[in-house]
DNA sequence: GTCTATAGGCAGATAGAC
DNA sequence: GTCTATCTGCCTATAGAC
């Protein structure tokens, strides 16, 4: 049974993180202020501060909470596709979902802007990176133990190729704001992994 | 014959592009100011507005110089190679040379940046973006008729997915600050298109 | 061409009232 | 928790001397 309402709003803290990992997923975490998230969200800079107090601490809750989210992603995908050219499939729509909200992967932002990140950030990437290339190696491995999947060398060397493709083709599709850039890149990377196999429509 | 020494530097204006360049590269164009390109060439800010009036000026500079020296590097691989496989090698290399100086590319970097860039640079990083594909569709499509390139679709498709893959693997190299993460990557790629012909050491 | 000096604005951040 | 008010510092940019 939900709590009856409160005088405060369900999570303020979050609606900053929802306002500021927008802004931030799109323009650069560097090309965002204080400022720009306060007017959005009618409250002011002072405000913020008193949830989170500085731009460090924001930047790495919204890394933390992101990867948290994305984690979960991964494991809905295990859940719901039993197949590994499937999971693949459904990896590589996280990443069209994200772009077709107009945004660039929070973390392929951070990693562009990662000299200029406070140490804490910079921890955050590697982990989120380090999360998703593990996860696509045992998708790989068992893929291709299964017979479901086709490729040479280390899984974990396809592994980092596949999220290097997949950040890349929403980088270079932003400027061009057709995401049927991606999906066709996506596709080609997802078809030379399963040749052999018929795709599904 | 070269020219008698004069009192000014050989050029001033390219030694600025230099160095905004490398900051660019490694920064980001929204983490980088007049003042720390002042300061590293030791003059003051007003003398660097002397020579670019604002800083869309400087980034619309920037964006043309390295589109120019790219392109004359494109032509410089067609001249010492021969066949589409070594070009590949070699294109993938340019891409390996600026990954070693610790920077990134200044088109990827940009793309990232799009959203807050004026209006000249955008156009700039789309008219590069193209420009790589066409040569890299020409070289995918000679490559495939001589019999020396393999691949499926359409060249076009093909040379998006190449550049793409090069770019998030130096967008996901860099945090590891390793450049073997994006050499596996691209020897991968150049591999997956050159299928049944032995790679040269 | 480069300087000093300065304008005007925005950045991140804090104190203290309510 | 949110506000007003304010601080300090950096940003882009310009005027005018040299």
């Amino acid at each position: 049974m939900p709590r009856p309402l409160r005088t405060r709003s369900p999570d303020t803290a979050a609606r900053i993180l929802d306002v500021a990992e927008r802004l931030v997923q799109r323009r650069g975490f560097n090309a965002v202020s204080y400022a720009d998230v306060a007017k959005e969200l009618k409250v002011t800079t002072a405000s913020l501060h008193y949830h989170f107090p500085g731009k460090a601490e924001l930047g790495r809750a919204l890394m933390e909470r992101y990867a948290e989210r994305f984690c979960a992603a991964l494991e809905e995908i295990e859940r719901t596709h039993a197949e590994a050219p499937g999971r693949l499939r459904a990896y590589s729509t996280l990443y069209l979902r994200v772009l077709e909200q107009d945004r660039f992967c929070l973390c392929g932002m951070l990693a562009a802007e990662y000299q200029t990140l406070p140490e804490d950030m910079r921890q955050a990437v590697i982990r989120f990176l380090d999360d998703n290339e593990t996860w696509l190696t045992r998708v790989l491995d068992e893929g291709r133990r299964e017979g479901s999947l086709r490729f040479t060398g280390s899984a974990a060397d396809v592994a980092r190729a596949v999220i290097s493709s997949l950040e890349g083709a929403m980088l270079v599709a932003r400027p061009y704001g057709d995401t049927s850039r991606f999906e066709a890149t996506a596709d080609q990377l997802v078809a030379s992994l399963t040749s052999g196999h018929p795709e599904p429509a």
